[in-house]
DNA sequence: TAGAGATTAGTTTTT
DNA sequence: CTAATCTCTA
């Protein structure tokens, strides 16, 4: 782990202790002189980011080094990319206020380019021309290489993307990793100022790395700078977004003189929990032998219950958390209950309630899918960059300001005559034709505030802004008047947060509105502040619950066609989804236990299922089977039951 | 332009 | 069978 000189290959089992050894070694560079902001080290998630800066915060305090934390460069890839693009804007010819469109708004363009309203067929060009993207695949490649009809049309739709991209000054997610790999590669002054900057660059969750993110990695490093990777070729679950192990298997071929080291040791599970995940991957090939192991005891049996179906499972296991509670003297925030699809957290969610237990969703839908956070945000674009058409569009339509869609449509027109944007049209003569006064009137005030807010966005601070925003848009009067009061208050308030959250944020980061907003667009959740001090049943997807620990883990919905997921057994791509299982086993400490339905709701039929392949894996002599109720009247009887057992021990709790 | 009713689609993971 | 989106009418 000392090793600081030359590349450096970490493959680190399940709970062995990642992120330690990351900060540890991060710890370690700048206790050898290293300049901390010459250490890049690059996560995969928000999430790990933050946790690893944590980490790191902790070890250098006690080193005296305190410090050195604020310089460190701690990120996702896509916040690197960002932030190369924002310094390089120039070089990369780009407008620094470029907009990063949000999913949504890439699928209405995407709709148009290909010519249909219909979604889901525009969502799968969508996700072809991110792939392409990803595999560094050029517009005309991708139209030579196109073999279906679908991916034909896709190719098409690609040719015109990323023009449609460039008239909105804007760029999509994967651009932040394309554009930052395409400018090093064709400016080698640029590069070189770049690789100067890194005096060693520490990559995380190595093995989910896709081509585009090797690319970069390689660009960035160079021939000279030491960079640590890693990662556990057993926990590559993103294969689906173009990640792929052959990043792991080049590694030693691209960088000869590369150090290997392996961590086996396990520091998080029981015995029994490790032998049936060990016993799970062994049905897969294998890049690097690992066998974990450890010395936390044998530990309980793992559970298996078959249940009825979804809603008696939800119920279940929710009971049992319940029961489990006072049994174990646990807090809720022991307990997560993880899944292979988000729609699946529904049935637990309404179970939960129910019974009024604190719940926590992962990787759900966050709150920058809200629709008046959508609506705030598309006006921090537009102040940003004033050819964003999609912001444009979203923002001028909240609130109501008396300009329908024959208005927009007549500005649209124009826009398109004088081939600028709808902002730029709006001062045009043409408009003044084309659209009555009181319209215009309208659009020309909408555009004035704009104009003012982006005049002061970089001198002012953007809490101010902010509420001046919200004020002389009429925005949040807007959001009181149109809803009822409920609603509105709910609406009003997470406005509020999220506008607040925004200005600590550029307070603390010395950011102005400008970065702000492309900050946004890659944050999937406000930080954590309350998650943390909350004492809540945790809910995620499998993926998202990845490099997270639980005394407790349910991992529910174990059938065959949910996990192995029934594209992926098509595809012929099981070990992919046995990794999944072999993660979501592995967050578990203590207890774990797994369940699966005989039937199923699903679109308002029940279908049968067949208990998950991934069950008969396991170490067999480490389970213990217990068998759903057979009958509805044992059903019955023994929710009573349940129920009973809680309210005696509420009422012992409570004396 | 907004709200209520009709209609239709839902099948995997996310920066 | 929901839930979300769309369409029509006031």
């Amino acid at each position: 782990m000392r090793y600081c000189d030359g590349p450096l290959l970490v493959l680190a089992g399940a709970g062995s202790g990642k992120t330690r050894v990351i900060a540890a070694k991060i710890a370690h560079l700048v206790d050898r002189g290293v300049d901390p902001a010459q250490i890049i080290a690059i996560t995969f998630t928000n999430k790990a980011a933050r946790e690893m800066r944590e980490r790191a915060q902790t070890l250098l305090a006690r080193q005296d080094r305190a410090d050195a934390v604020s310089k460190l460069v701690i990120c996702t890839f896509h916040a690197f990319g960002l932030m190369l693009l924002r310094r390089e804007a120039k070089a990369a010819g780009l407008h620094p206020g470029f907009s990063i469109l949000d999913p949504g708004d890439l699928e209405g363009i995407v709709a148009e380019l290909v010519a249909t309203a219909d979604r889901a067929r525009a969502r799968a060009a969508q996700w072809r021309i991110s792939a392409w993207k990803n595999a560094l695949v050029s517009p005309a490649a991708a139209l030579a290489q196109a073999a279906s009809d679908d991916e034909q049309v896709a190719a098409r739709a690609y040719a015109h993307y990323d023009d449609t991209l460039a008239a909105y000054r804007a760029v999509d997610f994967d651009d932040l990793i394309v554009r930052p790999l395409a400018l090093l590669d064709a400016d080698a002054e640029v590069a070189g100022r770049w690789q100067d900057r890194c005096a060693h660059v520490l990559v995380d969750e190595y093995q989910d790395t896709n081509p585009a993110q090797y690319r970069l990695l390689r660009a960035l490093v160079g021939a000279r700078t030491p960079f640590t990777a890693v990662g556990d070729d057993d926990q590559a679950i993103y294969g689906w977004r173009g990640a792929t192990l052959d990043n792991l298997a080049q590694l030693p071929r691209d960088y000869p003189q590369l150090k290997v080291v392996k961590l086996e040791q396990n520091y998080r599970s029981t015995v029994r929990i490790l032998r049936s995940a060990n016993a799970l991957i062994g049905n897969n090939r294998k890049l690097y032998a690992k066998k974990l192991w450890s010395d936390l005891g044998h530990g309980e049996p793992i559970r298996v219950a078959p249940m009825g179906d979804d809603e008696t499972e939800a119920q279940r296991v929710v009971d049992r958390i319940a029961g489990m509670k006072f049994e174990r003297r646990a807090a809720y925030g022991d307990f997560a209950i993880l899944y292979r699809g988000n729609h699946q957290a529904q049935a637990f969610e309404t179970a939960l309630r129910a019974r009024g237990i604190a719940y926590e969703i992962s990787g759900g839908q966050s709150i920058f899918e809200r629709s008046e956070i959508k609506d705030i945000v598309a006006y921090l674009r537009l102040i940003a960059n004033d050819d964003d058409d999609p912001a444009f569009l979203r923002a001028v339509a909240a609130p109501r300001r008396g300009v329908g869609r024959t208005t927009l449509a007549r500005l649209a027109d124009v826009a398109a005559q004088r081939h600028e944007s709808l902002f730029a049209a709006t001062f045009s003569p043409e408009v003044a034709q084309a659209v009555p006064a009181r319209q215009r009137d309208s659009l020309v005030e909408f555009c004035g505030l704009v104009n003012d807010l982006r005049y002061r966005a970089e001198r002012e601070p953007a809490g101010r802004l902010l509420d001046e925003l919200l004020a002389r848009s009429g925005y949040e009067a807007w959001l009181v008047d149109t809803l009822d009061k409920r609603d509105a208050q709910a609406r009003t308030k997470s406005v509020r947060e999220f506008t607040d959250w925004l200005a600590r944020k550029g307070e603390a980061d010395a950011r102005n509105l400008v970065e702000l907003t492309q900050m946004v667009a890659l944050v999937t959740m406000l930080d954590g502040r309350d998650s943390d001090r909350v004492d809540a049943v945790r809910l995620s997807t499998i993926h998202a619950a990845k490099g997270l620990e639980f005394p407790h883990v349910f991992v529910v919905g174990l059938e065959e066609g949910i996990l192995p997921h029934r594209e992926a057994v098509a595809a012929d791509d099981v070990e992919e989804e046995r990794r999944l299982m072999y993660v979501a086993l592995t967050r578990a400490r203590q207890s774990l236990h797994l369940s699966w339905c005989r039937t199923r709701r699903r679109a308002g039929e029940r279908v049968a299922g067949q208990p998950s392949r991934f069950i008969g894996e396991l170490a067999q002599e480490d389970l213990r089977y217990a068998d759903a109720p057979r009958t509805a009247e044992e059903a019955t009887a023994e929710k009573a039951a349940g129920a009973a057992r809680l309210a005696s021990l509420r009422a012992m709790l409570s004396q």
